[in-house]
DNA sequence: CGAATGATTGACCCCCTTCAAAAGCGGTGG
DNA sequence: CCACCGCTTTTGAAGGGGGTCAATCATTCG
């Protein structure tokens, strides 16, 4: 996974006595929520944006992102179902949230959460856990894209999307256009449709319908050619 | 900054009740800590090491890397005096913190603080708001090395500096090498050294002492260049 | 002083960007 | 049904920014 990872809730609903009760709390306010529906390109929230909810994915994908001061937008993570956004310090949203394909969310109040977090040091525990989480991702995405090659940030990419569907399944659904692994991987659309024909012509992955779906062939050597 | 922020200790000790006596009990691990002084490029941890302390910086700048299977260093971000570093949910150091100066760190016991804490909620926010920093520094650098040109990272880099001096003084003390701004912003270090001339000859900056001192000359012209 | 380490500068080249055009794909309406 | 349109992806050609290699200079230290 590249984004926020999800707090485990049911393993703690396992657990006995006022841990139970904390997490229930947590857990209902989840089935509660009001659910939101987004189409593609419609945004959860906006840098700037007063920080009143924390969301929850429940389907789609939605990618997390700053837009410079040209235009130009920096994807920083791409978030998944089971993910948490919009997690923080501070009052008001540093990035901009927005679905790349039709996404459902659930909203939960942003001041509630923390409110129960100042003492309920095991919820405290589990924010501070996902965001650890955030922080590895962001640091992976980091090294990702620092230095290296369009190949070398593309097989990357793809293999990490491979890790996030339990690497069972080699089929890859990208839920997302060009442009967004573009902005993702700084990388522009070009490169990222000619770096895919090229590990294509090299037999490393196998591309179907329209561009939307990839099948890894040789992950040894998507893995080789991530040199990570 | 660029790097962990630091606990605010001392407003957690103004508080009153158990919460002052659990947080004496962090400051006073820390004051009672031992203190270990560092040369430079030595290694405070390396990635793979059990993670069993979680250091405080007192003083010098500590860099989180990664190294790469050919051998690439991949900074992800430089640890100033009052920042954690080691802070984590996994069992083993992801990255490794090495001194780009001569550094002093206070050693913490990673598991003594994480029991601490499961029981004291006012600890895991703390730890939690800790790493929530941590995350705004590496989606910042994230944004920062992107896709953008070498003048834009050097600038912002140079800006990232003069925040954390608190923008009182113009002259920034570059306590790292060449190699390692390269390495954090994904860059040569003929293009830092090539860049860093660049902004001289126009006016934006000044760099003395055999490349160790930058002053800002035009911040304005400077945050122009950095385009954020 | 000489050796070692780091910084600067130059020349060349390659990979990615930019600009441009064509081709798919999906939806809508005549 | 197919023509048409918008959006996305693919592919091509040309140019530039930064990497690479290499030489020179600066600083520190034995």
């Amino acid at each position: 996974m590249l984004a926020s990872h999800s707090f485990d809730t049911r393993s703690h609903i396992q657990r006995g006595g006022q841990d139970v009760r904390e997490s229930r709390t947590l857990e209902d306010r989840l089935t509660h929520a009001a659910e939101r529906r987004l189409e593609p390109k419609e945004h959860v929230f906006c840098e700037g944006d007063p920080r009143t909810h924390v969301y929850r994915v429940e389907s789609g994908v939605i990618a997390i992102y700053k837009t410079l001061f040209d235009g130009r937008r920096r994807i920083i993570d791409f978030a998944y179902p089971g993910d948490f956004i919009g997690l923080g310090v501070l009052g008001e949203h540093i990035m901009s949230a927005q679905a790349t394909c039709s996404a459902k969310v659930r909203c939960l109040s942003a001041s509630a959460l923390e409110t129960l977090a100042e003492t309920d040091a095991s919820l405290a525990l589990k924010l501070y856990k996902s965001v650890c989480q955030d922080l590895v991702a962001a640091r992976s995405l980091l090294v990702t894209v620092g230095q290296r090659s369009a190949v070398e940030r593309m097989a990357a990419f793809l293999l990490a999307l491979h890790r996030r569907n339990g690497e069972a399944n080699d089929v890859i659904k990208l839920a997302m256009r060009r442009s967004d692994i573009a902005d993702l991987l700084g990388l522009t659309i070009e490169t990222v449709s000619r770096t895919l024909t090229k590990l294509r012509e090299m037999g490393v992955i196998e591309v179907e319908q329209g561009g939307t779906t990839v099948t890894l062939l040789d992950i040894a050597r998507l893995a080789d050619l991530a040199n990570e």
